[in-house]
DNA sequence: AATATGATGTGACAAATGTCATATCGCATT
DNA sequence: AATGCGATATGACATTTGTCACATCATATT
């Protein structure tokens, strides 16, 4: 199995190749530090598997891999990233990549690869919970177990309608001072900085 | 790595236990043919992965998994299919499964089995080539049509992370001042009166 | 009866927010 | 050279927001 391996970083690269020619089926064909030196190198050597960073200089991992995929439909790409942005990862799905996992997670590297390589998708670690929540927004905050009582709860439905606390107020009928002592405690509870911090929760959680 | 399997159809699931045992790391603790013999066996076993049939009689994979996952939130699931219908698919991954791959790919099983015990997430062969149109099923919202500068959106995205004017301001190099126009209007293109409507804004139309 | 508790309210305060009018500067068009 | 435009900035202002200390009152507990 031939795997092509781009990384920004030289040493995280030398290190994967390290690593993965510790596996007999496994044969390193070469690595690059940049998207377009990604694209060259595909062509040349056509590997089973593209390996690459998406953070990168000068052009990204997705750019080169979106472009590698409109030529080689069949390329299959493994995204190794130390971030977790679910904005990265959707990208990398819409693209047509094979996978997405956390660089730093070493020994479940040679699994995925070989998952990649027999045409499976693989997602890492800390990908797989939020795939839920990406496909479906189905997984909900238990607000409770966080020590927020119905009254505060249904203050927090309130502010993720965007009311102000006057309008809040009026609709619970309660004064806008309660409301607020409310909120300060909500956001106490919860370890947030203000009502938009809640509002960008409240629909991170649903 | 102990390994739980339950398929409706007798003769797959063992046939599936000879192919998973003929690994030396993989230990098949049990076999069962139904949905609540699925949740029984389970909690007896407590095993690492249960590979588990979607459609079986009596209770579905789905509801089964569901109920396990409920009380085992870090249950490992990897569902076995012989269809690869997007509505299980989308559902599998709702309730926290972590693969989905379809039953005649046998050389797929084990690797798929190994990279499920390590906590990621294996989509097989078939499911892959339809993981992008599930994601896209999603509709962005177009700021520029609501001419929305890129510097706007910039703003709007700091604002959906949750950062202060000030903040903002140093992050992007700008005053405060700026921002503040910048967000004025922002809220005036869109018709919302304040950053938490914005960033309520935001996350439903992403 | 005495006390504790929880829900609600008030007032004061500092900070952040949103609006507006206006100013500066560089760049492109005329 | 004159003009206009877009990006950036400033200051003033009213409003909203979040925090805090403390008050009230009904109900439940002892």
């Amino acid at each position: 199995m031939k795997v092509l391996i781009v990384d920004d970083d030289n040493l995280v690269a030398v290190s994967l190749k390290t690593i993965l020619s510790s596996d007999s089926e496994i044969e390193v064909t070469g690595i690059g530090n940049d998207g377009t030196v990604a694209i060259r190198l595909y062509e040349e050597q056509q590997p089973d598997v593209l390996l690459m960073d998406i953070r990168m200089s000068g052009m990204s991992g997705l750019d080169a891999g979106s472009e590698i995929l409109s030529k080689h439909n069949d390329a299959r790409i493994l995204y190794l990233t130390t971030f977790n942005d679910d904005e990265y990862i959707i990208k990398a799905i819409s693209i047509g990549a094979k996978g997405y996992i956390i660089k730093q997670d070493f020994e479940s590297i040679i699994p995925a690869v070989k998952s990649v390589y027999k045409g499976q998708s693989v997602f890492g670690n800390a990908i797989t919970e939020k795939l839920p929540g990406i496909i479906n927004k189905k997984k909900t905050f238990d607000y409770e177990s966080f020590g927020i009582t119905p009254q505060e709860k249904e203050i927090i439905e309130e502010i993720a309608k965007g009311l102000s606390n006057k309008e809040i107020a009026d609709k619970l009928c309660l004064s806008e001072g309660t409301v607020r002592n409310y909120l300060s405690n909500i956001l106490r509870k919860l370890d947030l900085r203000d009502r938009t911090n809640l509002a960008i929760f409240y629909y991170q959680n649903r």
